[in-house]
DNA sequence: AACGCGTGGAC
DNA sequence: TGTCCAAGCGT
């Protein structure tokens, strides 16, 4: 895991520096060795420090500054505690950062704890992805979803190798810069990894602030967005270590404050959380209300499984749009369900040859944000055409059903091809030696 | 600036 | 079971 190169951590280990028992409003041991060369200076805590904020002391602080320091100060101290031991909090640089980042976008943890450290032993550096062919990057990314981020990710690889010579760049503005980091991201990797008083805020910082402060409306909105934004930068800067704290939000919204059924009795933040005081029953819980339901078009997929001699017939999807550049069987797409003479009509263009069989062998849906797919798979009869070996097209390949898993695919297609393997013959599956 | 982009966990 | 949504970004 060690990966020497580039940009060590300075806070690596911050969630897990010894805290005996630090009460609310104690300094912060170690965390702040974040403090390190480049550091947005921001707030300093805990001396008597001299300036405008001795001043804003000895006058009385105001209350929404202090209470911004009962958070800041109870979130990191229960972080330290608490935090989950996941792969990319060990060993940490800017660049396996900037993968787990860009792989976190809209994304489970869950999901993506088995992805993270096959893809960097694979690419343990910028130069390592940068020069990665699309079949490699995709594998690598699979299941996952949203696939152009791993094209972004190395585009970003690509820049960091061409233009910062190596090294992922360390201001939130610089790392803008970079294909696939928006704010988010760039504030998520400036903060955490090199110590900057960025804020961050994405799905669960916004539910989390929401709640802190009782605001009912959804923040999907303009408005919603710039409160949501000043809502943290206000509590960053309160913050003893502004990494810590931004990791400590998104982590108590993961596993505290979550969606439906908040632990409001483990959280860390319950006195000062203003949801948990409203008075209809459940408060927290009703924030933020639900949104409306998108409306999913409908995509019918008819996939023609065309397997001889223990290889299957693919074809790449286009550079764009749905599963761009992902491969799947010879498929049939349209927003209608058609039968099985619009399917018959489509081979004879597109699949000469070949004829789907009469019936589908299985079909099933899927659904995406934004679509209800529903996939068929027709078992592809040969025509009795005569001719010898098919012309295949440059997209097209022959793959071997053994290895299968050299092809990246989406999670849909790759289903409806195991579900088209175990449907068929036994002699179509087996491969009759090489040609 | 609204929309497209995947997949599966959780309830 | 259907529905919401998750460490968002690019266009």
């Amino acid at each position: 895991m060690a990966r020497p190169h580039e940009n060590p951590s300075p806070d690596a280990a911050a969630p897990r520096v010894r805290r005996t028992g630090h009460p609310v409003g104690g300094t912060v041991p170690a965390i702040t060795g974040a403090a390190a060369p480049g550091v947005v200076p921001g707030r300093s805590r805990g001396g008597s420090g001299g300036g405008a904020g001795a001043v804003a002391r000895s006058r009385g602080i105001p209350p929404t500054d202090a209470r911004n320091r009962r958070i800041s100060d109870a979130l990191e101290a229960w972080f330290a505690r608490e935090a989950r031991d996941l792969p990319w909090r060990r060993g940490r640089t800017a660049w396996s950062a900037l993968v787990a980042e860009l792989m976190l976008q809209q994304t489970q943890v869950s999901r993506v704890v088995p992805a993270f450290d096959r893809f960097m032993a694979r690419f343990p550096a910028p130069a390592d992805l940068a020069r990665a062919d699309d079949e490699t990057l995709l594998t690598h990314w699979a299941g996952l979803g949203y696939y152009r981020r791993a094209r972004l990710l190395r585009a970003a690889a690509a820049h960091i190798d061409a233009v910062c010579g190596g090294t992922v760049p360390r201001d939130a503005s610089a790392l803008r810069r970079l294909p696939g980091v928006g704010r988010y991201t760039a504030g998520a990797i400036a903060s955490i990894v090199f110590g900057a008083r960025e804020a961050i805020v994405d799905g669960n910082v916004t539910r989390v602030l929401a709640r802190l402060e009782a605001r009912r409306e959804r923040a999907d909105d303009d408005a919603g967005v710039r409160w949501t934004w000043a809502r943290a930068e206000s509590l960053v800067r309160a913050s003893a270590s502004p990494g810590v704290f931004n990791e400590a939000l998104m982590e108590l919204g993961a596993t505290v404050c979550t969606r439906a059924q908040p632990a409001c009795t483990a959280c860390p933040l319950r006195r000062e959380c203003r949801a948990a005081g409203l008075e209809d029953a459940g408060a927290p819980a009703s924030i933020p209300p639900p949104k409306p339901a998108a409306v999913r078009r409908p995509l019918h997929i008819d996939a023609v499984a065309v397997i001889e001699r223990g290889r299957i017939l693919l074809e790449r999807r286009p550079e764009s749009g749905l599963w761009a550049g992902l491969w799947q069987m010879p498929a049939r797409e349209s927003a209608k369900a058609g039968g099985h003479d619009a399917l018959l009509r489509w081979t004879r263009d597109h699949l000469p040859g070949w004829r789907p069989a009469a019936a589908p062998l299985h079909a099933f849906p899927h659904a995406t944000t934004h679509r209800a797919v529903v996939i068929r798979v027709w078992r592809g009869e040969r025509q009795a055409t005569g001719s010898g070996r098919d012309r295949v097209s440059s997209d097209r390949v022959w793959q071997r059903l053994t290895v299968l898993d050299e092809r990246p695919m989406s999670s849909a297609h790759r289903r409806a091809i195991e579900h088209a393997v175990a449907l068929l013959p036994a002699g179509t599956r087996r491969d009759r030696g090489s040609a």
